[in-house]
DNA sequence: TAATTTGCCTAATGGTATTAGGCAAATGAA
DNA sequence: TTCATTTGCCTAATACCATTAGGCAAATTA
């Protein structure tokens, strides 16, 4: 007695594939937070209670959209990089970063969905601080320095897309896109010559 | 037929004020996103409905623990960096940050809940862009480069901190603190050096 | 075609947010 | 001190969402 009764009533063909990539469309959509059980089974034209032989709970739900965002950005990344070195690395891997989440601000807020231990461990979580490294190996920078420079990198790209995904730029200038640029200029510098003398 | 039944019950004492101060507490302790008022009708001793004559909605109080935040950490800030200039505010600034965030992890979640424009504009964020400002001063960068600044150090920090609190660095050496002091080091450096030429 | 599994449904429970209206306590006037 | 008024928290009601249990029909297998 809900929508288009075809009596009988076709399967709507659920999965909790189909479930987790809707769930990141839906996040992009109405963002990550708005992305429930019931609003998801709205979209499939499927009762709320049918969800749950395919997804635990919600937060099981939430921390699949989280890991595919995590395999997506990871892949982009790696993209990027791959046969680049030095500045045009570092650019590449940057904008992917930045990229992906003005792109896909659902997934991108669910990428940062907190994992306990072992969901993180199995997910993509590696592959991001290998990348990272392997922009880095450019720089030649020894150990622990390879560390906060990874870090740093981590802090800069996420907080940036962060700050101007939330707005924070958009009421002044120079444009997000010009400090953006800038910034990733100066990265490198830095990286050129980081202080590696204690 | 709640709680301890005092025949005639006395009154709670309720004011919008009490109300954001303790929901302050209450999201340093059970985090931001689990601070409803729900709960913390709890926590007073008091049903759900009797909020709703010192706070507009459950979003009404969000924002305003949010801007209560946002005043404090401004607090701290403009007393680190009182008195200080060059690498020095820089440093005493970067602490204050991370200090607060790290003694007040739900206030400093509740520091980032997306304000509308206006409520963004009557808010301390004015202070704090200024209180940046202040402390790029001692590099004397000539715009828009210490606006590109601004953002970078916006984007550090906060990136940061979140990552930090996310317990994205405690499972690795070094610790997360010599990063942090490597970083702020770091960034002093970029500063005196900034590619100022474009 | 009969037996079994599987998929989505209905039903029920309990939690949250929010509004409307009531009664008693606090406040102020006489 | 008593009466009137305001104010503060309560009860009641509505409408969501999350989750579990059990049912029936469709898909699958024998």
């Amino acid at each position: 007695m809900d929508d288009e009764a075809e009596v009988g009533m076709a399967r709507a063909g659920l999965t909790t594939e189909r479930l987790v990539r809707a769930g990141a469309e839906l996040a992009d959509e109405i963002g990550f937070e708005r992305t429930t059980p019931a609003e998801l089974a709205r979209r499939f034209g499927v009762k709320t209670a049918s969800l749950y032989s395919h997804v635990r709970n919600a937060h099981d739900l939430k921390t699949r959209i989280a890991l595919l965002a995590l395999e997506e950005l990871a892949d982009r990344a790696a993209l990027a990089v791959a046969g680049r070195a030095g500045k045009d690395a570092l650019t590449a891997f940057a904008d992917a970063y930045r990229d992906y989440a003005l792109a896909h601000p659902g997934r991108f807020t669910a990428a940062r969905y907190p994992l306990d231990d072992e969901t993180a461990a199995g997910g993509a979580g590696v592959r991001h601080a290998q990348m990272s490294r392997a922009v880095l190996r450019g720089y030649g920078l020894a150990e622990p320095h390879e560390t906060h420079a990874v870090r740093l990198l981590g802090a800069v790209f996420s907080g940036y897309v962060t700050l101007e995904s939330a707005g924070g730029f958009a009421r002044s200038a120079p444009d997000a896109q010009e400090s953006w640029t800038e910034i990733v200029r100066a990265l490198d510098t830095l990286l050129r010559t980081w202080p590696t003398a204690h």
